[in-house]
DNA sequence: AAAATCAAAAGTGTATACAATTTTTTGAAA
DNA sequence: TTTCAAAAAATTGTATACACTTTTGATTTT
């Protein structure tokens, strides 16, 4: 695992995969100086970190309360998942238009990494290339701009979604990867937009609102 | 205007202003205590504040050497335009198909207060107003987490596009907005969609990129 | 026993201190 | 005058200090 920059990015990092695999759960409170002392730092650099996740809606910040992993409502859930399939639809449209040979090659191979991370029940790894799944379409795009807005989306479905998608689930979406990709190679842009739209449905519609008030424990979660 | 909550936020709020309407200068240097001297807060709340603008691209951290107002490049330029072609392309599709009485009457008003301050020759709120434009789309369809999105990726074109639009280029946009009001009133989807995608990029075109090195007065930019 | 009260503890918000780095200035040599 | 080097000044990065707010928990009151 390759060092992020500085000391807040690692911070930020942390929580962030934390967060999203749901080692803290929504609600848990991000206490500062118990964070301080995990990561070796002050309470500065922990407060930086705070406030960049605050940012990327992560946590809830409350005034002179501290900060929380987010809970979001299920209308904004709704909002984030159709954010997402407002801007993928249009993305995989342009990506047909464009379509390179190894950009095919690149996705075929990634959802061949997912199955066997679903074959050995891999769950973390599987759940990490789901979701890289659309990151890689913008990287292969060449567009950075897009794959950072991108990945803060997934980042807060990942939030949103329950604690770790269902072994059948997981299929499901691999086999809807496989069948966006298919259509892609027939450079059939009208099935491919229509099926990453139906993808992201279905993910949105096996959304489980699990919203327990948890009194987390920091250090634990961070290992 | 009203105050926003915290001292940090407003630090945020009068600094994304002063980049947006492009009295701070793109590579401006953004020097820590000439900016707590200008709020009479400390360092502190500066740095929180230059870190959330940080995160939204509309300056750079270099380490050690400190924040500057962002330069961003050609290409990264073309990737904001293209990442809002995409989302407000599908946008103006959901827009269309939810549309309500309501929101058409709530655009057209605001198209004629654009042309109101084109008249008036009111260089700032009419550019405030033609990017509000498009917010407003996702606040009339009560969907907050498109509207933020869509608010940072105008201000990140606002820091790109030239100086201020000349009058004319305001016109043409007041115009085009007009013309996706009336589509929309017809229930066209495809056309609004269509003069949407085509008006963003209209905007795109008449970029133009001065990239001047500038020595900026921070505490006068600031007023 | 339950509710209310208040003191102590813990936690957040901001300022300041200080080490480390970068920038500017100064001054000598070419 | 221009160029380079070293010292001085300014600036950033991090930790710490302290005021103020919230939470906790014991004690009293109903």
């Amino acid at each position: 695992m390759p060092d992020t920059s500085t000391p807040t990015d690692q911070i930020v990092e942390g929580l962030t995969r934390a967060i999203v695999e749901h080692r803290l759960q929504p609600g848990a409170k991000l206490a500062e100086q118990k964070l301080a002392d995990h990561y070796g730092v002050s309470r500065t650099l922990v407060r930086q970190a705070l406030f960049q996740l605050s940012q990327k809606r992560l946590i809830q910040m409350e005034p002179a309360r501290g900060a929380f992993v987010a809970t979001p409502s299920v209308s904004e859930a709704r909002q984030v998942f159709g954010v997402r399939r407002m801007l993928e639809a249009e993305m995989t449209r342009a990506f047909v238009r464009e379509l390179q040979p190894a950009w095919l090659k690149s996705l075929q191979e990634h959802v061949a990494q997912e199955r066997e991370a679903i074959a050995q029940d891999n769950v973390s790894a599987r759940t990490e290339l789901l979701g890289d799944f659309h990151v890689r379409m913008a990287e292969l795009m060449d567009n950075p701009v897009l794959a950072d807005m991108l990945n803060d989306l997934i980042s807060r479905c990942a939030l949103i979604t329950l604690m770790y998608q269902s072994a059948h689930a997981a299929r499901h979406s691999a086999d809807e990867h496989a069948a966006i990709v298919q259509a892609m190679a027939a450079r059939d842009e009208n099935l491919a937009v229509t099926l990453m739209a139906e993808h992201l449905q279905h993910v949105e519609d096996s959304l489980m609102f699990e919203r327990t008030v948890p009194s987390n424990d920091v250090a634990q979660a961070l290992r």
